[in-house]
DNA sequence: TATCAATGTTTGATGAATCAAACATTGATA
DNA sequence: TATCAATGTTTGATTCATCAAACATTGATA
């Protein structure tokens, strides 16, 4: 039955996305988004917390926080802008370049395993179909 | 390339997750798990707490979170069994009866909407795919 | 020079889930 | 009858995100 199978989709994907979050964390020792956002403060050598705001998708106040227990951890630096003090950047700090190595091997091993027996095709279409029912929610 | 996108695949199934719960509540006025508390409940016309709990998916201190809450909002009424004093039975109440008509027209509305476009087969694909990356999950 | 709108960040509050511990109840067992 | 393991529920604490408000900074404008 129809409205059946559109409520699995919805469940599907409310388990789902719980089973990635927990398994990730479990897996690297580490919450998705607080990766997220090591991520990609590795890939931009200096970034500043509205950048990364947009690239990891959450809030800006999610982003401080973040970043101010990493900081407390001594993965990251945080400096106010010279050129606009409105701006903080944010890099690596060197335990937190040592310490990279190893959760991005981990990141990837998930990421891996997650799509394992996926061919290019296959996740194009997921892709696709995941787009249209976003695509499909604006509409409401 | 390959690791770009079961990223790409990680990151759209975080982001339409968050989609999907906060367009829900802003088209039902209610939480998604809320609301499928109340569906349960409404299609099981009494119920205990640990039979929701597997029904909906979340955790048994949520369960009664939400149902005191509901209780609160005259939604629901709950009752400890007679027959087992650990369980707790849940039933709507006249108000909540009354209510659930509207809710369940919008939840049945956002949830065609969601799939609009979708044909059978493509659902069963699609949830097959879902499928296949949570066993993915289960080896690691 | 003062004022204004916009931008970026920080902090408090809130909602919802999980985790853990505490408590009550049940049925089995010695 | 007392003890035990298992089950169900409740509550406190925690995590993470969003929302809102407050604050600092910037560049434009009068």
């Amino acid at each position: 039955m129809s409205h059946i199978s559109s409520e699995e989709t919805f469940k599907q994907i409310l388990d789902l996305h719980h089973q990635l979050l927990s398994t990730f964390e479990r897996c690297t020792g580490i919450s998705a988004s607080r990766m997220q956002v090591l991520f990609h403060v590795y890939h931009s050598k200096e970034i500043s917390q509205t950048a990364l705001k947009k690239l990891v998708g959450i809030d800006h106040a999610a982003i401080t926080r973040h970043l101010k227990q990493l900081e407390g951890e001594n993965m990251v630096i945080r400096r106010t802008s010279p050129e606009d003090n409105r701006f903080t950047l944010v890099k690596l700090s060197e335990n937190g370049r040592q310490q990279i190595e190893t959760l991005n091997k981990e990141r990837e091993q998930f990421l891996n395993q997650m799509q394992l027996g996926f061919g290019e095709q296959e996740l194009k279409q997921l892709s696709a179909m995941l787009q249209r029912i976003k695509h499909n929610l604006v509409q409401l």
